[in-house]
RNA sequence: GGGCGUUUAGCUCAGUUGGCUAGAGCGCCACCCUUACAAGGUGGAUGUCCGGGGUUCGAGUCCCUGAACGCUCACCA
């Protein structure tokens, strides 16, 4: 049993992946009949680059993996790509600087596969690297045969069920990527615009001002509102207008939206403008006037202005009706109070057209999927409060039809007559495009109209936990839905979340998942901002990491360069649960300390414990044995019980806690004196110490498995590997809860221990002593109980504090200022230490300026030093030569050589001299 | 404008059901090279727990109210 003076990630890291790949560690057995825990993994679409913000994310669902592992549980952890639909299209499209417009439907699907299976494997790369524990025979694409076979499942059972419909109706629409898209795809964005005020005239030829920001719709315009309490205008109720430069009529009517306090308090309707237009437009039967095609361009109604795209349009009409003296005045709104819905893909600004499209209802069971939410365990609680808000405010249906490419299609087939047939089951997956229905209901196949649209990306990635237990397949794993847990970030409760939430219920009247875990966002830790200082305090701005602003600083490879994985995952279970946590590299170091604390601690404990048998019988514990154990055996309890909340946050910090504080600081100090001095201490005592020493820090490795999985399966193997005999770490099982070690007397024993354990280092430090210092007597005044707990480690105190003898009184004559409620002390140090230290304090000073003579810092070596002296200070300075040594960084010294040149201390008949090499 | 969250040491954050003389890590100061570790150890300093009210024997924690920051939904004529 060996291990380097230092832990070396790099090499170790990569090794033990290699080794838990090869070894299968995390194969979820189908077979098995153990409980089994099931992770939703959020299936990242390869839309874009790798940051941070997935590595805090995902390694927090990674590390309850392995926690769920190791509690003996079947742990199904697979991995997806989200590959296929529109995020792909628009990457592949920017990759390869084609449209897809352009292109045969396979030819463009040919380059978008290409593009993906690039990303995937940039994804699993970077998962690897972290030292993640996916099953990765289990992983899956959406865009797999298997896949496209379940969601064209999941459509056609929806279809039967009478869940989706096909209607004609206004839809969102995006004229760049020249699709519907859903509601849950929307963006606010901030832009600043022009209110235009602007005449329509009566029929009388009177003025009829409206302002608008979207002139280029007046060839849109079917009707002008009124509010029916407006006492300016109301008289024009009923009347028509005329509008302008386009000069067709239309209605005046009264409807109670109409604000009269709002531009002019009159408003034109245009089909569409916004959902309000749509409203007006249903309520009142208005005329279906589209001015502008799906690509965003003026069609014919625009007469002149044909052809030209809107803002260009815009800006067109604008002017010449400037010309025209039409536009009488214009009102700049900045971008703060104009903010304009975009398609959230590709930033641009939503129209709502009507076509005809493939609708999922979701609008008319707001409640009863509300209801399904409730029945989800949500990780933090309030983040159900977001997915209620969402359905709650659900204005429109979820548009499933795309009209793009590179999805799973849609299959079906229109006949003559409009009615629509569905592919069998059997032909699943099916390509409208290519093949026919089994069943033609008598039509002539070659009259059928296949379905050129594909469903949205999330029609499909909205079945993973179906996907994953592979839903209606020869090989479906019922034991895998509802899975256990769903973890993902909180901005897609209303996408992911939501849909996953719609389909479960649609399909199967379940949830599908038992806990839904949110993570929060990694945010920059931004400098504080002079301007935003209010009332004296100046705030700091916390903001989203933004790729094109911070270039790759946060690009994970980047980081995992820099920093070893385990640092990396120890800093993401790092704060609250579904909480935003600021990037801050200095966090993310820090845990080398931890790291190099449990090689230390290890390596400590290597000579003591290499030898031990853990099937021996367990011997007769010390008191502080039981201590230590039982003190232990708390945070095993505490750490699961944070786990049922998935909170490991808290449970890594009471074990660190434990293992920094009680185990390093304390323990390992007070057992040093029974391991090297058995004579003094018995054997028995010494065996006591090495069967706890062992199992604490098997146990504490086992506890830190889950965080930090490559320092600690490297120490596993090294320590414990022969004894334990499991194959890996990850797939042993955590250390038993005992209460058995719960001892009063040895639980109060210890912590008095540390009390005056405390008092005494307190006074040493604050004489500037050595805690090596050797003490002659030791006086601890204290109740009788109190004394009677510390005569049990009696042995101990005067080995950790190197006392000589300990006095036992009620009370001091001359206490240290320094006391507990229960302890106070009075000190007597050793003479001959004290004087020994009194004149290494003088030697080093001098050695210091004969080092600085000869060149060489305080801190440098040198080779021998030569000391002067007589009498006494011979005497007590031969006694320990060693402490000389350590003093002056000299690697031998020597007495009385004539042949030097001495310098003198300040103490009279000490004198020093060095020589360097 | 609605809803949610946050506000605790110089920084990053913990603080369960009210019991706190308010903690940890980093940073800071002093001291200590002690045979695992100086990437260490010991000791120390630092807080109107965002402000203002209230309930209570007792409030960082519960209630009301205000502010700042963030998120989210909505408003978009």
């Amino acid at each position: 049993m060996e291990l380097d003076s230092r832990y070396d990630p790099k090499s170790s890291e990569v090794r033990w992946q290699k080794f838990w790949e090869e070894k299968e560690i995390y194969k979820y057995d189908p077979t098995s009949d153990k409980k089994v825990f099931s992770i939703d993994t959020p299936p990242p679409t390869v839309s874009g680059k790798l940051h941070i913000g997935h590595v805090f994310s995902y390694t927090q669902a990674e590390v309850i993996a392995r926690y769920h592992r190791m509690l003996g549980e079947n742990v199904m952890y697979p991995f997806g790509f989200d590959d296929n639909g529109l995020p792909t299209e628009i990457l592949t499209e920017r990759e390869k600087g084609i449209k897809g417009s352009d292109l045969p439907r396979e030819e463009f699907n040919q380059y978008c596969k290409e593009v993906s299976k690039e990303y995937r494997g940039q994804f699993k790369e970077l998962w690897q690297r972290l030292g993640f524990s996916c099953d990765w025979s289990s992983a899956y694409t959406t865009i797999s045969e298997s896949s496209q076979r379940i969601s064209q499942r999941s459509f056609l059972d929806l279809l039967k069920k009478s869940h989706v419909e096909y209607k004609e109706d206004p839809t969102l629409w995006c004229t760049k990527c020249q699709t519907s898209f859903a509601q849950a795809e929307i963006d606010d964005v901030n832009k600043g615009s022009v209110f235009n005020y602007l005449n329509f005239k009566s029929e009388a030829g009177e003025d009829i001002p409206i302002a608008t920001t979207r002139p280029e719709l007046l060839p849109g315009c079917v009707a002008m509102l009124i509010h029916p309490d407006n006492s300016k205008y109301k008289q024009l109720i009923g009347q028509d207008a005329i509008v302008p430069i386009f000069n067709h009529k239309v209605k005046i009517i009264a409807d109670e939206k109409a604000d009269p306090e709002k531009g002019t308090g009159i408003v034109m309707c245009c089909t569409f403008g916004d959902v309000t237009d749509i409203e007006w437009w249903r309520e009142h039967n208005l005329d279906l006037r589209i001015c502008f095609t799906q690509s965003g361009m003026m069609n014919e109604r625009a007469g002149e202005f044909e052809g030209l795209y809107m803002t260009k349009a815009r800006e067109a009409i604008i002017s010449k009706m400037l010309d025209e003296k039409i536009i009488f005045k214009q009102v700049d709104l900045d971008a703060e109070s104009r903010i304009v819905n975009t398609h959230e893909r590709c930033g641009t600004p939503v129209e709502y057209i009507p076509t005809k499209q493939w609708f999922i209802k979701v609008v008319e069971n707001k409640e009863a999927l509300i209801k399904q939410g409730e029945k989800v365990n949500w990780y933090p609680s309030y983040m159900f409060k977001r997915y209620k808000d969402w359905v709650e405010n659900l204005s429109w249906d979820w548009a499933i039809s795309r009209q793009r490419y590179f999805g799973v299609p849609i299959p079906v087939w229109y006949a003559p007559d409009g009615t629509v047939l569905t592919a069998d089951e059997s032909q699943l997956p099916v390509n409208p495009l290519v093949d026919k229905p089994l069943d033609c209901k008598g039509y002539d196949p070659e009259s059928l109209i296949p379905e050129r649209d594909v469903l949205d990306t999330w029609a499909t990635s909205s079945i993973t936990p179906q996907l994953n237990s592979r839903w209606g397949e020869p090989n479906e794993d019922k034991k895998l839905f509802p899975m256990t847990m769903r973890p993902q970030a909180h901005d897609i409760i209303r996408t992911w979340a939501f849909y996953t939430i719609v389909k479960a219920y649609y399909h199967f009247d379940e949830i599908p998942w038992q806990d839904a875990v949110i993570s929060g966002h990694v945010i920059k830790k931004d400098q504080k901002v002079e301007s935003q200082k209010v009332e004296g305090k100046a705030y700091e701005r916390k903001s989203k990491i933004s790729k094109s602003k911070d270039g790759d600083k946060f690009s994970p490879l980047k980081i995992l360069d820099e920093f070893s994985s385990d640092t990396v995952r120890y800093w993401a279970c790092t704060g609250t649960l579904g909480m935003d946590i600021a990037y801050d590299e200095e966090e993310i170091d820090s845990a080398n300390k931890l790291l190099n604390k449990l090689w230390n601690s290890s390596r400590f404990a290597i000579p003591f414990i290499e030898d031990f048998n853990p099937n021996e019988k367990m011997p007769k514990l010390e008191a502080i044995d039981s201590w230590a154990l039982s003190r232990f055996n708390n945070v095993i309890k505490q750490y699961h019980k944070s786990y049922e909340k998935y909170d490991f946050f808290p449970a890594r910090n009471e074990l660190v806690k434990f293992f920094w504080g009680t185990f390093c600081d304390n323990y390992l100090e007070l057992v040093k004196d029974r391991f090297w001095n058995p004579e003094k201490r018995g054997e028995e005592s010494a065996y006591a110490a090495k069967w706890t020493l062992y199992s604490l820090l098997l146990g504490q490795l086992k506890l830190f498995a889950p965080y930090i999985p490559h320092i600690t399966e490297e120490l596993y193997q090294a320590l414990f590997k022969d004894t334990e005999g499991d194959i890996s770490i990850h797939v042993s099982s955590f250390p038993k809860e005992n209460d058995d070690f719960e001892d009063e007397l040895s639980s109060r024993a210890g912590d008095l221990l540390l009390d005056l354990l405390t008092l005494v280092r307190t006074y040493k430090s604050k004489n500037s002593y050595s805690m090596k210092l050797q003490v002659d007597t030791l006086t601890v005044a204290c109740s009788e109980d109190v004394e009677k707990a510390l005569r049990k480690v009696d042995a101990d105190v005067k080995a950790i504090t190197k006392t000589a003898n300990i006095i036992y009184q009620r009370e001091c004559e001359n206490p240290f200022d320094d006391k507990t409620s229960e302890l106070s002390i009075e000190v007597k140090m050793d003479e001959d230490a004290m004087y020994r230290t009194e004149l290494l304090g003088k030697i080093k000073p001098i050695v210091s300026a004969l080092k600085k003579d000869a060149g060489l810092k305080a801190k440098n070596p040198i080779a021998k030093i030569y000391i002067k002296a007589e009498g006494k200070i011979l005497k007590s300075l031969e006694e320990e030569p060693s402490s000389i040594i350590g003093v002056v960084k000299a690697r031998e010294v020597l007495f009385n050589d004539n042949a030097m040149q001495y310098t003198a201390t300040e103490e009279e008949g000490l004198e020093v001299a060095i020589s360097v090499e």
